[in-house]
DNA sequence: CCAGTAATATACCAATTGGTATAAAATAAA
DNA sequence: TTTATTTTATACCAATTGGTATATTACTGG
């Protein structure tokens, strides 16, 4: 419930003020329950991306071929959007960019959120490998960080524009290197 | 001076007391000169961007062939981790980001700078197309909010992970599609 | 029903927030 | 030099900040 307020406004644009009345507790009643607000900003991230990495795993476990679930890797971004209005945004770009000069336990957080996301792809791309779907010359960890990278970028500007083009033509762009330039 | 602060900490991360310290004014000097907080912030943002611009229109001057400009954009990016790291950021990610939910003024500012850059690879593209260096059959639109998307996303990657190859190895990616899709 | 405990509400704290009124100082015009 | 004007420094404002101590309520087992 203070999940999307943080990811909204970040750690110093939320207020303890901010949190009472979204949530109509009382301070004594969230301060019983958590250490300070610094605790809060942490816990309402770690929800957000649990969030997405629940959604992810739903559309990956709809296939088991590895090349089918990169597809359905950008097929989930496809929807992202849905995500990011319902919850103010997308936690890593929020949360990544308001930590990253102010906070280093949650910069750590978010560091070790991407590099889980990067790695999953590269993952997938090496169970491909294995099981004959994609070339074995393809550098999986690099294509993991590319097809990320295009992700993150479709995201931001996605959100800061407002205009949907810019993920679902970086999706295309993902789905046509998976086609000609991974698979075998 | 106050441009870096405003660019690492955001709008409501950054005090007045902030700005007093690190300018040495104080404070009627201060708001002798500007209207109030928000002004500042705006006036530091357009600042960071104009010294972006500044910089990317010289690297751009270095050459009259259209798709060599192209080359020399991605040349730029390749060392744009030195601006980021002086300046505290990149101010469209940090400010896109920090004013999305926020300030509406500055959220228009940024797109407004987003649209520039973006329409001018564009731009680029299209002249690559009339000088006969790049086919005509380029989607010149497309590829300027692809090329962005994949700087965009390699900028707050390479900040956020505090790695170079993320940026380093997405402007070899553009390389390659310059070199691969857009060339006669 | 009652006692003990856990959870919540209220009142309060010093410090800081953005901003202003006014005083002092620096500069320009005469 | 004297005056007028602009610029800057100081003192102050109400409101809000994150956080705490204590009072009150709700819930528990006996």
């Amino acid at each position: 419930m203070v999940a999307p307020i943080f990811n909204k406004h970040g750690y110093s644009g939320t207020s303890m003020s901010d949190l009472t009345k979204a949530t109509s507790l009382t301070k004594g009643a969230i301060y019983g329950n958590f250490k300070n607000k610094e605790e809060l900003a942490i816990l309402a991230f770690t929800y957000n991306v649990q969030r997405v990495v629940d959604q992810i795993k739903v559309h990956l476990s709809q296939t088991k071929s590895p090349i089918q679930q990169l597809y359905k890797l950008t097929s989930f971004y496809r929807s992202y959007r849905i995500f990011t209005m319902e919850n103010g945004g997308c936690p890593v770009i929020n949360i990544g960019v308001d930590a990253n000069h102010d906070n280093m336990i949650l910069l750590v957080k978010v560091r070790e959120v991407i590099t889980r996301l990067q790695r999953g792809i590269a993952k997938m791309i090496l169970a491909g490998i294995e099981a004959g779907e994609i070339k074995e010359s393809v550098d999986a960890e690099k294509y993991g960080r590319y097809f990320f990278t295009i992700i993150e970028g479709g995201v931001f500007l996605m959100t800061t524009m407002d205009d949907d083009r810019f993920l679902t033509e970086s999706m295309d762009r993902i789905d046509d290197i998976i086609t000609k330039e991974l698979a075998v």
